[in-house]
DNA sequence: CCAAAAGTGTTGAAACTACACCCATGG
DNA sequence: CCATGGGTGTAGTTTCAACACTTTTGG
């Protein structure tokens, strides 16, 4: 492809910022760099961006080629160009966060290692992906509060309690299970199922499942979930 | 320099989306591109990004260079990176979006033509520029409600009906006057001077300005200016 | 004295917070 | 029968929305 500018060029890159939820905490999912710079480093998913692919399709191909990832909740979140942020050379990075639900990746991780991290015990990352992930956290708290995205980290069929400690564990503080309940049931989104969730010895809890119809409708008409 | 990396190449640039307010309207300001492609189209200021500047410089120098605006609100908005948006080859582009205040564009625009348009009445726009616009017209409303922005678009001196004005405009919808005045104030983020504002046949207007030092205060408490 | 915008309080409704006990199950 | 998490209601407080008249000025 000719280049009708001939100045030197920064290269593109996508990086993502993969969030998942064990019941327990929130997770980051990283994987150890095989090649330099920061060789053996953990570092965010992410690469090259080809000239002939969006920015989205890169990110989405990244994530598969790097953690079999697939169809994932995928969201741009910001854009980094420190100009020494790669050793090498100008590289302006593109981040992407993304929502995963438990148990997603199990798919071949292309030989290269990838691995959960909860986020408050992270390991030294490669590049600035310290300040992607910690923009990322910062996005995915503020957005928790006024988007129903919490689904996205859960299983399809969930309870009211691992709904709640989802929020708690993002949002880093307890919250009054009375009144949980009654807000998040309050957008008549969740729809309650038949089926009941076991877990061992004491009553059953209900599981519901999120109505992403429902809520295409109510976003057009410009609606707030707040919990 | 060298690349590492010898791929083709995504050409980079910055575009920005520059608010005004003319105390009825919410504008944008445009300039008259002199070059091909879509010459003599209105278009976002912009323009590449050097190798050796981070993407806010990149963004404060075309500013500057294409409007004479200095010293102003300035933030990433979202980077688009459709493939075919430019004809001409792949450029990505990190558009942000300024806030100034009236009587910033006097400086010699640099020969090109700037000027400014309701955003309710804009002409036809280059490249995918108006994609850009919207969103970051999407971005103004959703910020303006949670975070005191609004004094951007002002003089530093202003009155209350100046500022219910501009949420008016920007909004799209009237609101309660003595609503406005008693939550603008309860923030307590507003200083009355000891000026009156005389504009005509009536009451004179107590004048304020902006205290941005107790909003940094209040900032980190994580604190939200709802209106 | 008239026209025009500035300025000001109250009330009913709705939403929010804090808080404690009974229920269903498995072991 | 006991241990465990599931499930529910209310009262006091705060916030929100709706609404109309008096004040100050210039002409």
């Amino acid at each position: 492809m000719p280049h009708t500018y001939e100045y030197p060029r920064a290269a593109l890159t996508v990086d993502c910022v993969v969030f998942g939820f064990d019941g327990g905490e929130l997770q980051a999912l990283l994987i150890r760099r095989g090649l330099a710079p920061f060789k053996d480093k953990w570092a965010l998913p992410g690469g090259f961006v080809r000239v002939e692919e969006t920015l989205d399709d890169a990110a989405r191909r990244e994530l598969e080629e790097e953690t079999g990832l697939r169809e994932v909740f995928l969201e741009q979140l910001y854009t980094f160009g420190s100009v020494k942020r790669d050793p090498r050379e100008r590289v302006v990075s593109v981040a992407y966060f993304a929502l995963v639900k438990p148990g997603a990746v199990t798919a071949a991780t292309d030989a290269a290692e990838a691995k959960w991290f909860s986020v408050s015990d992270l390991p030294s990352l490669a590049f600035d992906h310290v300040d992607i992930l910690t923009t990322a956290l910062t996005r995915l708290r503020g957005k928790l509060t006024y988007q129903p995205i919490g689904f996205e980290l859960l299983p399809p069929k969930f309870t009211l309690t691992q709904l709640q400690r989802l929020y708690e564990a993002v949002l880093g503080e307890p919250l009054d299970k009375r009144n949980f309940r009654k807000k998040a049931l309050s957008y008549d989104l969740l729809i309650a199922l038949k089926e009941k969730h076991q877990d061992g010895p004491h009553r059953p809890a209900q599981l519901f499942r999120f109505d992403p119809v429902k809520y295409e409708r109510l976003k057009k008409k410009g609606f707030l979930f707040e919990i």
